[in-house]
This record gives structure tokens, sequence and C-alpha cells, in this order.
DNA sequence: CACTTGACCTGTCCGC
DNA sequence: TGCGGACAGGTCAAGT
């Protein structure tokens, strides 16, 4: 999915696009369209106004007039669309795009504004999900006690970062990454972005860093999420932000997908081997272990 | 506890 | 063109 910076992406558009709107109705697919959701979801929904939408590692929250708060997790394919009715053309229209399309097979729930414009949660393999709960359970419930902190918050320091990974020393460096409770918001692009511009070897065992290691690490991390966020996030193939539109970053990237070609720094056939179960880009050269 | 692996789903791509 | 298998941006629940 969705990492960080996608679903920063999308925070950023649906906080543009659906703040100040009134919920008129609200439909969801019983099956995964709203796993875990009471029987009454939709009492709490209609009428409420949204009054922010927020994130927390890669979890969107919109919050609602009525003290409750609507969770999004897109995990691999999800996506949040907005559709505007005035600009909408249709399918089959000669001009229509992905959003005119919607609702379509992997649409899971629609939420429609009293403004006639249109939210729809796709995701193509069901593992995402959407829980409404009182605003103020936000904190306490399992995932948000446990998840590490946001990077590229400005109080998080290289120290901070460093600390984190001291209880996974006997794992490599790409799993402690991956690790949402170790640093939340990492997922499999910008762990191997963030590896290769530190020169790390992602099956370095976390013991076997030192500081410099670290901070270097640290420090590629928040270039590259910083970067990925700039350029709207990145769309391997299913990620679009709210208005249905692609990101570049993919465009940027200088070890993910890339293998085959040369590397950036130094001209080496970029590798792609794996770890941590994962589909992980090297340069062979930049990054030894 | 720390760590690894498989499961959850659908779609697509690659090799036969 | 068809078919099987591997793989895809993320977590979890099990296993060791």
């Amino acid at each position: 999915m969705p990492e960080l910076p996608e679903v920063e992406t999308v925070r950023r558009g649906l906080s543009a696009l659906i703040v100040g709107k009134t919920i008129a109705n609200e439909t969801h697919d019983t099956e995964k369209g709203f796993p875990n959701a009471p029987d009454d979801v939709q009492a709490f929904m209609i009428g409420a106004t949204v009054t922010a939408v927020e994130r927390r590692a890669k979890v969107l929250m919109i919050n609602l007039s009525t003290d409750y708060t609507l969770l999004v997790h897109l995990k691999m394919t999800g996506q949040m669309v907005y559709v505007d009715p005035e600009t909408r053309f249709g399918a089959g229209h000669p001009n229509d795009s992905l959003v005119d399309a919607l609702p379509d097979r992997s649409t899971r729930v629609t939420i429609v504004f009293s403004d006639g414009a249109q939210l729809f949660f796709n995701d193509q393999r069901k593992f995402g999900w959407m829980r409404l709960l009182p605003t103020i359970e936000v904190p306490n419930i399992d995932f948000m006690k446990k998840v590490g902190p946001e990077p590229l918050a400005a109080e998080f320091t290289p120290e901070e970062f460093a600390q984190r990974f001291e209880r996974r020393q006997r794992t490599n460096i790409k799993a402690a990454l991956l690790d949402q409770t170790i640093v939340a918001g990492v997922g499999n692009i910008y762990a191997d972005e963030a590896l290769w511009g530190a020169k790390l070897h992602p099956r370095r065992l976390v013991s076997s860093l030192g500081a410099n290691d670290f901070h270097s690490l640290y420090r590629k991390l928040r270039e590259v999420m910083t970067l990925a966020i700039e350029k709207g996030g990145s769309s391997n193939h299913t990620y679009v932000n709210a208005e249905g539109k692609r990101g570049s970053y993919m465009d940027f990237a200088r070890a993910f997908r890339r293998e085959g070609l040369p590397c950036p720094r130094c001209g080496t056939t970029i590798e792609k081997l794996r770890v941590a179960g994962r589909g992980t880009h090297i340069c062979p050269h930049c990054q030894v272990i």
C-alpha cells in the first residue's frame, strides 16, 4: 500500500475536499466493506459533518462532528477517491477517467455528501479496513498504543531513532525498519530507498550497525519520505490520491523496482533479492554486508 | 519477549 | 490463448 507518503497525500487531498461537508448517506458491502462495524454504523455518520482529516502512521482519521472518527487503513490496494458530481463525465464518456467508472467491483464503501459529492473506499485485495469509533477512544486502540513515532515529526531526533532499534538486535535492518512499532509509516518502497541512500545492505544485522549508520539512515529516511510527499507518493499499480490521480515518486526512485538498471550513484546494475519475505532492491556495490 | 513464516484476497504477469 | 505459479505497496496470528 500506501506507505506514509501516500497516506499523507490522500490526507491532504481529502482535507481540502471534504472538511465541512455533511454526510447524507453511507452504503457498504456487508462482507468486507466495513469489518467490525457496529450494526448502527450509519446512525453515527449520517447527518455528521467532517471536521478534520488526520493521519497517524499509515492510518487515516476522518473526524466527525458527532465526536466519532472514521479510521481507514488502505493496506496494499486501498483507495479513498472523491468524485465531484459537477465534473463527472460518467463511465463510457469519451473523456472519462478512473473516477468516472466508480463505483466499480472493488468499491467497498460509498459515502455521499449533502451536495451530491461522493467518496469511495475501493480495495481490490480486501485487506484494508474502516472502523468507526468515538474520537476519544482512538488513542486507546491497540494499534495507536503500539505504533512508533512519526519519522517526519520535528521533535524526532536521530538519537531517538537509533534507540528505538535497541530491542531488535538479532534481526536484519530491513525487517526492523518495516516494524511499525519501531518507527511509523515505513513500508517496502521507502525502506529500500532509505537503505540505498544510507549505503546499508538490507540484511545487515541491527547489532552490526553503529551510531553513524543509524544517523545516516535517519537522514535518508526523512529525505526520501519528504521527497515522496512532494511528488504525491509512488504509484506502482493501484495507488491513487483523493482525486484518483497517480503519484510520481517512482520517476525519482533510486533502487526500488529498478532491478537491471544502473545504480544512479555508481552505475552498477541494481539487483533484486528477498529479505524479510519482501522483494528487496539493492546496489550490490554501494550496499555490502 | 524476539523473531520468522504463512495467511488474508484479487489481479497480473511470466513461462510453458 | 490457456493454465499454473509467483508475486504485489501491509499487517496479523501462529509457530519456533
